[in-house]
RNA sequence: GUCCCCAUCGUCUAGCCUGGCCUAGGACAUUGCCCUUUCAAGGCAGUAACACGGGUUCAAAUCCCGUUGGGGACACCA
């Protein structure tokens, strides 16, 4: 059998969309299995609307998510030869012809079709002119076959008729001399030798249309796989309502990439009762047979979830390395460049039970960086009133005893003077928790002194007692 | 309007192809309990679905037909 070559051609008219990646990642995964080839593709034909921006948001996307492509990216503008050489033959060989309907006229006539209730379709009224050369602006039209069915097996939604009289005559090539989307892709396909066509639902229609054209052209036919949509909370395609839909959003707002492609592709496919999966077994486990063939609501809470899984089984160094940026984001610069990988990984350890993104992560992050504690009002309030500051006073006297930061040590001698105070162990830790981090919520207070070290340690106790007192 | 696709808990899904192991399993979310110095995390338990109607069969979530509902496509956009 020949090798596997399957494709992704984004259109540059915007970024990367989060229904685009996951296609992207099928046809990745698919390759990756079979030892294939995956190419990048960028379809702008459509002049007005494609833009170089858009060409780097995709790039800077699928190298987000980690999909490498192992030829491209192509751009259609630049095959632009190509499309007209296959036209021709077409032209040639009796396939195609030239058609000189005005493009106001053809919306016209489609407008008073679909007002009678009429398949709003080309009337092929140039089909039969024989005009052999347009001595006015002229497009390429496809001959299209009129008779008999045109069956599709579909890798994931099986077999599919189409009656070939619903197919149109395509514009193949424009007045303009550039060729529509419908052509330029089969002459792609096929000069790029793609064996398996994965594309979205909406393409499904399209793909009658195109089977014809491979045949016309003497090419053969690539297998088609049709993805299913993702849909929004309220069952509609999913866009910008619904909430960010650009996957570099989501790396903003502190997504892993990694639970991305994790989330992604769970959406519409599975394996078994499994749900988190490392790259390795998702190329190993990878299957056509269980891909989901109805649409799928994109959950956002889901997502959440899994990003929270990464968060914690990821490697902490590199966590903290894809917080840095958020860091700096946040205005935390300075402290940032002060503090030592490790350090800010030791951090990470800290927190990553209690954070779901790396937006959450650096709030958490926060109260370990400077010298002081920065109070939440109302924390401060609650916890450093004058009545504990004769207990913080007495732990601070104790821990300054201790040359030496010992989570075990200190420790016990905090629980001793919780037991010899007859208190609640709250009473004490509450307190030492505002004074250590300024809020009420912490990781556990030994493993919060550990990172914050002796001396910052017994600097922030003493600022606490000050501020208990009134100060 | 025409054509095409789809239909299991609120959501993602397992099971469907190759009917009996399904009293329909898992996960997210949600509820309760446990753990606990706070917040989480974790553990345990609970609520919750085969769209509907006909067939076929000893037996249907699974096969067939219809209905309903949802989605998509019908451009000199991609």
């Amino acid at each position: 059998m020949s090798q596997v070559r399957v494709r992704f051609a984004p259109s540059p008219t915007g970024f990367l969309h989060i229904g685009g990646v996951r296609t992207a990642l099928f046809n990745w995964l698919f390759a990756r299995q079979q030892g294939g080839i995956f190419v990048l593709r960028i379809e702008d034909t459509d002049q007005s609307r494609s833009t170089d921006e858009s060409i780097q948001a995709i790039i800077e996307g699928m190298k987000w998510v980690g999909l490498d492509w192992d030829e491209g990216p192509f751009r259609q503008t630049e095959r632009k030869d190509l499309y007209c050489q296959h036209a021709m033959k077409l032209l040639e060989t009796g396939h195609a012809y030239w058609c000189v309907c005005k493009a106001e006229e053809l919306e016209a006539r489609r407008k008073e079709a679909e007002a009678k209730g009429l398949s709003p379709r080309y009337d092929g009224r140039c089909r039969n002119l024989g005009i052999a050369s347009p001595t006015e602006d002229a497009a390429l039209r496809f001959k299209a076959p009129q008779e008999g069915q045109i069956v599709v097996d579909d890798l994931i939604k099986g077999k599919i008729t189409f009656d070939t009289s619903a197919a149109d005559d395509l514009i193949i090539l424009r007045s303009n001399g550039y060729p529509t989307y419908n052509f330029s892709v089969v002459v792609d396909d096929a000069l790029m030798c793609i064996t398996h066509v994965v594309r979205g639902d909406d393409h499904l229609t399209n793909t009658p249309r195109q089977i014809p054209i491979f045949e016309a052209l003497g090419f053969p036919v690539p297998q088609f796989g049709h993805l299913p949509m993702i849909l929004g909370s309220d069952k509609a395609r999913l866009s910008k309502r619904h909430g960010a839909t650009s996957i570099m959003a989501y790396k903003d707002m502190g997504y892993l990439p990694e639970a991305m492609v994790n989330y992604l592709v769970r959406l519409g496919w599975s394996h078994g009762d499994q749900e988190l999966f490392t790259r390795r077994e998702l190329i190993e486990k990878f299957s056509w047979k269980h891909v989901q063939s109805s649409a799928a609501v994109f959950n956002p809470d889901k997502l959440l979830w899994i990003n929270a899984e990464y968060i914690k089984s990821s490697s902490p160094s590199e966590v903290a390395e894809a917080l840095v940026p958020l860091l700096n984001a946040a205005g935390l610069q300075e402290q940032v460049r002060t503090v030592s990988k490790e350090w800010l990984a030791q951090v990470v350890v800290l927190v990553k039970e209690r954070t779901k993104t790396l937006v959450d992560m650096v709030e958490w992050v926060k109260p370990y960086f400077g010298q002081e504690a920065i109070y939440e009002v109302e924390a401060a309030k609650k916890f450093l009133s004058p009545m504990t500051a004769p207990l913080l006073q007495k732990l601070l006297t104790r821990f300054e005893a201790f040359p030496r930061f010992s989570k075990q040590a200190w420790e016990e001698s905090f629980k001793k003077l919780v037991e010899e105070e007859g208190i609640k162990m709250g009473a004490l830790a509450q307190p030492v928790r505002v004074a250590l981090t300024g809020r009420t919520a912490s990781p556990g207070l030994f493993e919060v002194m550990e990172v914050l070290g002796r001396d910052r340690t017994l600097y922030r106790l003493q600022k606490g007692v000050e501020r208990a007192s009134g100060g």
